[in-house]
DNA sequence: CTACAGTTCAACTGTTCTCTTGATCAGCAG
DNA sequence: CTGCTGATCAAGAGAACAGTTGAACTGTAG
C-alpha cells in the first residue's frame, strides 16, 4: 500500500525528474528538446522521462519520428508545486539556495492584483520564458519577449504603463531577471508571484498559438 | 536547485516514511511507539524518523525519556495526502491495490455534508483509530471505539440513529471495516470519504483530550 | 531499398539506500 | 553510583539507482 504511494515520491526523488517535470509542465517537448535544456546526455533524459512515465506522472505521443511528453495532469503539477512550496517551507538550506538563484527581492504582483489590473488595461504584461512555452499557452495579452532578447527589445515596450514580467513559476528566475532589466530601463516592473501553471489552475483564461 | 527540491522528495520516497508520516500525522508519538504500530525494529524506525527530520517534514521533542515526533506543519500533511491521492489517480496498479486493502465500496458521506447533520445533531459519530489519535485530537461529539472494539461495544450507540465512521484518512481501512461491522450489526452506517487531517484542514473545529 | 534522425534498450561501473547487529548515549529510579 | 529504559550511532552486506557507452529499433525522406 505505502509502497505503491512511495512509487510516485520515487519518481520525484531527482533533481534531474524534478527539472523535466518543470519543464515539461509548461510545454509538450520532445526529448532532444528536452536534453538540450537541461543539459542531459539525451539517453540519460529518455531514461528518466521513462520513470516519470512509468510512475503515470507524464504521458507521451509520437510525432513523427519525435516523441513528445507532457505532464499527465494538472494534479502532477499542483504536487510538483507543493514540494517545491514545502521544500523551501521548511528547509533552510532550501531557503538559501533559492534566494542566491533568484538574486535578491524583487517587487512583486499578486494573481488576483494582476488579473484586476488586466481588466482595466493599464498594465502590460512580459511573458520571457522561451517561445515553445509562450506558444503553447500563455496568459492574455502577454508579450512574447524571452528573457534574453529582452534587453535589446525594451522599445517594444510602451513607456508610460507599468511592466509586468511572469515565467515559469515562483522558483524561476527569469522574472526576477527581467524586473532587473526593465528597471534598469527606466520602467516600472514587477513581477508575478507566480507562474503560468498557477494562473491556469486558479480560472484564469489562457490563449494559445494556433 | 532543483537538488534541494528532490531532497524532500527522496524523504517521501519510501514506504516505510510515508507509514510514520501518516501515524505521525494523527498524533504526536514516541520512536518506539511507532516501530510497534509500523513493525519495525526500534534503530530502523529511529533513523527513517531521522531522514524525516533532516528533511524538517517532522519535528522531535523530549520527553522524560523518550523522544516524541510530530509532523512540522499541516502543509506537509497536505503534501502527504497529494502524493497518494496523485498516486492513486495516475497509477493502476496503486488503485488496485486500494480498492483489495480497503475491501470494496462502501458507502460514504462527504465533509460537507457530515459537517450539516451534526449541527442538526441526527447523526452519530464515531472515531475508530487508536485512542492514542482520538485523545490527540478529534470531530466534536465523536465517540471513541477503536476499530478492534466496535463489534463488541456495538451496544454503546443509538439503534435508531444514522453511524458515520471516521478515520485516519481515505486510504485507511478502519473507517470501511467499521462500516461493515455496523451495518452486520442492522445500523444505517457510512464512513467519512476523508479523515481528520483532512477535517481540521477544512477549517471545522477540532476537540482535544485535556 | 537505403540512409538518416530521433528514441530506446542493454550492459556495466560507481554511488546511494536499506536493514541488521551490537555498541553507545541520555535521562530516570533506586 | 548502579541498573534500567528509550533512542541514537556505527559499521557492514545486499539491493536499488544514476550516468555512460554503443547497439538496436522506428519512423521519414530520398
Amino acid at each position: 500500500m505505502y509502497e505503491g504511494f512511495a512509487l510516485t515520491a520515487k519518481a520525484m526523488a531527482s533533481g534531474r525528474r524534478l527539472e523535466l517535470l518543470d519543464v515539461v509542465s509548461q510545454a509538450e517537448r520532445s526529448v532532444e528538446d528536452l536534453a538540450t535544456v537541461t543539459g542531459m546526455a539525451v539517453a540519460n533524459c529518455s531514461q528518466h522521462l521513462q520513470v516519470l512515465r512509468r510512475a503515470g506522472l507524464v504521458v507521451s505521443r509520437r510525432d513523427g519520428n519525435r516523441i513528445l511528453y507532457q505532464v499527465a495532469s494538472e494534479r502532477v503539477v499542483e504536487l510538483l508545486d507543493l514540494v517545491r512550496d514545502v521544500s523551501h517551507d521548511r528547509s533552510p538550506l532550501v531557503r538559501e539556495t533559492a534566494e542566491a538563484h533568484l538574486g535578491g527581492e524583487v517587487s512583486s504582483i499578486s494573481r488576483q492584483e494582476l488579473w484586476e489590473r488586466l481588466a482595466s488595461g493599464d498594465v502590460v504584461v512580459v511573458d520571457v520564458r522561451p517561445l515553445a512555452e509562450y506558444a503553447a499557452g500563455h496568459i492574455p495579452t502577454a508579450h512574447p519577449i524571452p528573457i534574453h532578447e529582452l534587453e535589446a527589445r525594451l522599445e517594444e515596450l510602451p513607456a508610460d504603463m507599468e511592466v509586468v514580467a511572469y515565467c515559469r513559476g515562483r522558483f524561476c528566475a527569469f522574472a526576477d531577471e527581467a524586473v532587473r532589466i526593465l528597471q534598469a530601463g527606466g520602467r516600472r516592473a514587477r513581477r508575478l508571484e507566480e507562474g503560468l501553471p498557477e494562473w491556469r489552475r486558479a480560472g484564469h483564461p489562457i490563449e494559445a498559438a494556433s
